[in-house]
DNA sequence: ATTAGGG
DNA sequence: CCCTAAT
C-alpha cells in the first residue's frame, strides 16, 4: 500500500543539491558521508543518491501531471566545488536518533512467517532479510554477516550482496521495520498488519491461581485458559486476526481473578469455622 | 571501495 | 531500485 520504494522527500533532495553544491557531482559518498546531510540522506546510499539525481536531471521536460513542480536543478556542475551556501543547516527530522532501546519482545512465530511478509512481495531481498531474522530468532537480533551466512545457503546471491543487504537493512530500520541496536539487526513489531492498528495480542500473563485446596475449580479453570491458548496460538499461527480468541482470553482471565478472590474469601471462612466462631454468610 | 551507466 | 562494468 505504502511506498515499496522510498519516496524521497523535499529535504533529501534540498540535501542532494546542498551536498552537490558542496562536493560537486560524483562525490556521492562525501555527500551521504557529510556530517551536514548525514541526518537527512543516512538511509540513502552514495548510489541512490546518483540515480536521485540523474532521475532529477533528466526531467527538466515539463514534470509529472501530477508532480509537484520541484526547484529547478542546477544541472552541468563540473568538479567546482569552490563556494557553496547551506541553506540552513537540516532540522534533525523526528525520527533521526534512533533509541536504543533493547525492547525484550516476544520472539514471535516460526519459519511459516515467511508467509505474511508484505503481502505483496517486496523487493526479494526484504523477504530473505525477514526470513533469516525470523529464523534464527536471536533475541538480541542478528549482525550482517550472520544474515548474510544464513541467506547465503538458503537462496543464490550477487557477489556484492552483501553490500545490497547493507542498503536494504539500513532502509528497513528507517522505515522502523527493524531494530538496530549496536550492530545487530532484529524484526521489529508486526510488519505484517497493513492499513489495520497492530492487534495487542494478550501475553502470557494471566494471574497465577494459588489454590490451596479444592483444586477442582482451579482445573476448570486451567482448562479453559488453556483452551484460550490454544485458540490464539492456532489462530497466531494461522496468521489471523484472533479476535474472538484474544476475547475469550480475557474473558477467562477476568473469571481467574474473580475465582481466586471467591477462595479468599472461603479459606478465611474456613479459618474462622474452624475455631468454632460461627460465621453469617449472606 | 566508489562511480558511471544500463536495465 | 537493482545490476554490472570500469576506475
Amino acid at each position: 500500500m505504502g511506498n515499496p520504494k522510498q519516496k524521497w522527500t523535499a529535504e533529501e533532495e534540498e540535501a542532494l543539491r546542498a551536498g552537490i553544491a558542496k562536493h560537486g557531482t560524483g562525490k556521492w559518498k562525501n555527500i551521504q558521508k557529510d556530517p551536514e546531510f548525514n541526518h537527512l540522506l543516512y538511509s540513502r546510499s552514495n548510489i541512490d543518491l546518483k540515480d536521485k539525481w540523474r532521475n532529477m536531471s533528466v526531467s527538466a521536460n515539463g514534470q509529472g501531471p501530477r508532480e509537484k513542480s520541484r526547484t529547478p536543478k542546477p544541472k552541468s556542475v563540473t568538479d567546482s566545488p569552490a563556494a557553496a551556501q547551506f541553506p540552513a543547516t537540516p532540522q534533525l527530522p523526528p525520527g533521526s536518533s534512533p533509541p536504543v532501546v533493547v525492547d525484550s519482545d516476544v520472539q514471535h512465530m516460526d519459519d511459516a512467517s515467511k508467509c505474511l511478509l508484505d503481502g505483496k512481495t517486496a523487493s526479494k531481498y526484504n523477504a530473505m532479510i525477514y526470513e533469516a531474522l525470523s529464523t534464527l530468532k536471536d533475541p538480541n537480533g542478528s549482525n550482517t554477516s550472520e544474515i548474510v551466512c544464513f541467506i547465503e545457503k538458503r537462496h543464490e546471491v550477487p557477489q556484492n550482496f552483501r553490500r545490497l543487504l547493507t542498503s536494504r537493512l539500513r532502509r528497513l530500520v528507517a522505515q522502523e521495520k527493524l531494530e538496530k541496536v549496536q550492530n545487530c539487526y532484529r524484526l521489529r513489531r508486526e510488519v505484517l498488519n497493513g492499513t489495520k492498528g497492530p492487534i495487542t495480542k494478550p501475553k502470557e500473563v494471566w494471574p497465577r491461581l494459588s489454590i490451596p485446596f479444592n483444586s477442582h475449580l482451579g482445573e476448570t479453570l486451567e482448562e479453559a485458559a488453556v483452551a484460550a491458548a490454544y485458540k490464539v496460538a492456532e489462530a497466531e499461527n494461522k496468521s489471523f486476526v484472533a479476535a474472538e480468541a484474544v476475547k475469550e482470553a480475557e474473558r477467562v482471565s477476568k473469571m481467574a481473578e474473580e475465582a481466586e478472590a471467591f477462595l479468599q474469601l472461603a479459606k478465611e471462612i474456613y479459618e474462622r469455622c474452624s475455631h468454632g466462631e460461627v460465621v453469617m454468610v449472606t
